[in-house]
DNA sequence: GTCTATACACTGATAGAC
DNA sequence: GTCTATCAGTGTATAGAC
């Protein structure tokens, strides 16, 4: 099989890589980090990802954002043009996926990065995030259930908003993420109501 | 004088290297990269602040939290019982001011320094940026102006969609960052109103 | 597939000249 | 106040044994 063939462990060293780049960002991740977190040599990494750090952290970015974007699509087509329900089912989706902080991304991973992958990984970003939520917000705008708003601009609060909720360390007795969001996006709702 | 004396070139160092920390994190800043943006060399930095980098961050963050506590506190307290004032002054002096990702702050810059000084900063950020924005929410739940919600949840939602606005680059023909915040905060306090 | 060993660049930090 | 010189530590990456 080709260097490139999904084995077993390939995809481990993948999904870890995935979960502490999207914690801590590229720069705070040395690949030492990850091999330990795999509990093999730094070194070793090098068979599963030949092109290096930036190839492994563009391949998981590009990963992640394809299962966003079909996460997020399927989540609020499930839901008719409701806009409480969409919101609720994209915010589900969302908080089951590692935190795709793309503010962050835009502001720290990217300068880090080759300007040329930095490229590419902005507008998958761009697509796969923000696009899916901002259609919705068009879609019910045009057809006059919601008050005509910056569909891109609802969009991204949105985005930033439900990310900031996920990124909150789990406490002990802190209230359910999902009860917060339901009551940010019960909030949202009524302020987008036409009239 | 002292070391600690805050002479002009000190001053310089601090502005810089707060705002590059802001823009790009902790990690992805080195020293050589403050240095070079004041045209002098990194050895030279330890002139100013003899403490190195991790005493730097320190400093600079808290800094900034110290004039982001009175910046929002008084652009709070120059309006009355009217949320929408209040919210459009908070995000007026927060799009005036170096943006500060508290998101990332926590999920990867505190990781990268020292226990004790993530410790310390957590708290100086928490009371600086949230509690200003969280009591305001409450004051204004308690005197029945706006419906009961969580004030946490509501100040670090609006500090998040405000921090999303404002790291948007500047482009040619966007629309400015004010219109969007002030669209934001409609939709907010339309949302709260009771009833 | 994983290891050891190592090359090489970069980073934070110190010492001392000017 | 800023410089040069230098060091130890760390980070990415490569070569080759097993």
């Amino acid at each position: 099989m080709p260097d490139t063939t999904s084995s077993e462990a390939r995809e481990r060293v993948l999904a870890i890589a995935e979960k502490l780049f999207a914690e801590r960002g590229y720069a705070a991740v040395t690949l030492r980090d990850i091999a330990e977190a795999l509990n093999i040599r730094q070194a070793s990494l090098y068979y599963h990802v030949p092109g290096g750090k930036e190839a492994l952290f563009v391949e998981v970015v590009e990963r992640g954002m394809a299962r966003h974007r079909h996460g997020l699509e399927t989540a609020i087509a499930a839901v008719g043009d409701d806009l409480a329900a969409a919101l609720n089912a994209a915010a589900d989706w969302l908080l089951s996926q590692p935190p795709m902080d793309f503010g962050r991304m835009q502001q720290s991973d990217m300068p880090a990065i080759s300007p040329a992958a930095a490229h590419r990984l902005e507008s998958v970003v761009y697509d796969s995030l923000l696009l899916p939520v901002q259609q919705l917000f068009e879609r019910l705008s045009a057809a006059g259930h919601i008050r005509p708003v910056r569909a891109g601009v609802m969009a991204g609060a949105f985005l930033a908003m439900i990310n900031a909720i996920h990124s909150i360390p789990d406490r002990y007795g802190a209230p359910p993420k999902r009860e917060m969001t339901r009551e940010l996006i019960e909030v949202l709702c009524l302020g987008l109501l036409p009239r």
